[in-house]
RNA sequence: GUGGUUGUAGCUCAGCUGGUUAGAGCGCUGGAUUGUGGUUCCAGAGGUCGCCGGUUCGAACCCGGUCUUCCACCCCA
């Protein structure tokens, strides 16, 4: 033994049960999308550099892990950024593939590339994992799973009245209740920078006012003039603050707020577009609201934006968001095809659920029952039995040592298997099997079909 | 990237102002019980005190560094 093994920060091991939970997961996930009639796609782990970087920001950047070249790579490093230690420029020069850092990227290459092959509207769904170098927290890690829907080549609205609706069911069949799918809208955004005249600091503007429930109002008002906008301009959008009441509610406030915006104007009318189709609609068990300070930190989102936060009570990030992008492509040469699409937290959503236990008890894929090994020719009998029963549907398997019977039961009980069939030379002569319910301690003499029947049910 | 926090047995944790053989509960292994698990009783195994260095006669304990955990900021699923 060398040294205690260790896994990188932000990574972890999946236990046989944590698998099981996770599984159930990405199967109702999955299961949603392609009712909603998205089709899978996967894309690889690592894409190239310049497909990633610059698609997120400064920031974004910072965070996406870079791989190393093959071979001699410092040989070919630039040597002017070697010499001066500059970090940001070398990479370039040493690395020229990088872990996939979100879902939606890959996709718009994807989409660009494949675009003779593809038919419009497409749909599409990608659960797989993500890497980012930040540092871990609650709910936070550095490899984790996303599980998004988008669709490109469709500009209507009834694709974000859709992806509520996907939401909601992905939630309800979960057992999630009281999450809550917040809308904006970044027209609506723009309408207030365009009110205030202050339509060049959009960025500063509204991720000052995202912080709104974190520092409080007069928190993103200390921001927002820090950041040149004026106390006069801020003073314009002071309704904006005191925003209350029902999704119509408050339409009905920022329709006079944004009146002599046009694209605030227009913001809102998509906003009212969608919240009348589904209140028609109705949803199971989420609540829609309507969040104007939701501005999500993706600079790409041009209409709705999402967000779908846990029940009250528990303390997690959101669990789920995405929005309208009417230019995904572009940025690979495509113009003019619009995608909107939503995203799940895998992980996070196994959190909240896991505080709230709201995990069926089946979902651990557990074998129905153990067979007791007394030797070879027993063995030989149980495995006939076994074969019979795994062909009948029925999870089996006979232990591989002859140990001793405290043994054997007790590994039965330790593993939750809730049968145990013991057949030795007396059941073999009568071709029976006796078979205990490990629960109840009861044991029963019995034939294949009756074991069949027993267990199955 | 910034600030704080954590690390002692497989797990959860004690361990006094630095003092000699580092403890508990649970778990694990064996036995009481040669075809019967969970309860009980008995016995036993298991620790470079995260790692490296420093101070000291002496360090799990003090100091520095480093890794890790968790949390907040930034950002985000």
């Amino acid at each position: 033994m060398a040294q205690k093994p260790s896994i990188p920060k932000g990574t972890r091991d999946f236990s046989p049960s944590e698998v099981a939970k996770r599984n159930f997961i990405m199967q109702t996930i999955r299961e949603q999308f392609e009712k909603f009639g998205f089709q899978p796609i996967e894309t690889p782990s690592f894409e190239n550099s310049e497909t990633l970087m610059g698609k997120y920001g400064d920031e974004g950047d910072r965070l996406i892990f870079k791989i190393l070249n093959s071979g001699d790579f410092l040989k070919k490093a630039n040597q002017e950024a070697f010499d001066q230690k500059d970090s940001l420029k070398i990479t370039s020069s040493i690395s020229e593939k990088a872990l996939r850092y979100d879902l939606t990227v890959p996709f718009a290459r994807y989409v660009v590339q494949h675009r003779n092959e593809l038919e419009f509207p497409f749909k599409r769904y990608q659960i797989q994992p993500v890497w980012r170098a930040d540092r871990p927290q609650k709910g936070r890690f550095r490899e984790f799973f996303q599980c998004d829907a988008d669709v490109v080549g469709s500009d209507s609205l009834w694709q974000e009245v859709e992806f509520v609706q996907l939401y909601d069911a992905v939630f309800s069949s979960l057992g999630l209740k009281g999450v809550t799918i917040k809308m904006n809208n970044r027209k609506v955004l723009s309408g207030f920078a365009e009110v205030i005249g202050e339509s060049d600091k959009l960025i500063d503007f509204t991720v000052a006012l995202d912080k709104l429930d974190k520092i409080g109002e007069d928190g993103v008002k200390k921001e927002m003039q820090e950041k040149g906008i004026s106390s006069e301009a801020i003073e314009k959008i002071q309704r904006v603050f005191d925003l209350h009441g029902s999704f119509s509610e408050k339409i009905e406030v920022l329709k006079d707020i944004l009146a002599t915006s046009e694209i605030g104007k227009k913001g809102i009318e998509e906003l009212e577009f969608i919240n009348n189709a589904l209140a028609e609609l109705g949803l199971y068990e989420a609540n829609l609201d309507l969040d104007v300070t939701l501005a999500r930190g993706l600079n790409y989102y041009t209409g709705a934006i999402f967000e779908v936060s846990a029940p009250k009570g528990v303390a997690m990030g959101s669990i789920g968001g995405g929005g309208r992008y009417d230019d995904l492509t572009g940025i690979f040469g495509m113009s003019g095809v619009s995608g909107v699409g939503i995203s799940f937290g895998l992980d996070r959503i196994y959190l909240v659920l896991e505080e709230l236990d709201l995990f069926p008890e089946t979902v651990a894929g557990n074998v129905r029952v153990l067979f007791i090994n007394f030797g070879n020719k027993e063995s030989l009998y149980c495995l006939k039995a076994i074969k019979a029963l795994r062909a009948a549907g029925i999870a089996a398997e006979l232990y591989p040592e002859e140990a001793k019977m405290k043994k054997q039961m007790n590994h039965a009980n330790k593993r939750e298997i809730p049968f145990v069939v013991l057949a030795g030379t007396k059941e073999i002569e009568d071709g029976q099997f006796t078979l205990k319910d490990m629960k109840s301690g009861e044991q029963s003499t019995v034939n294949l079909q009756e074991l069949k029947e027993k267990i199955g049910s």
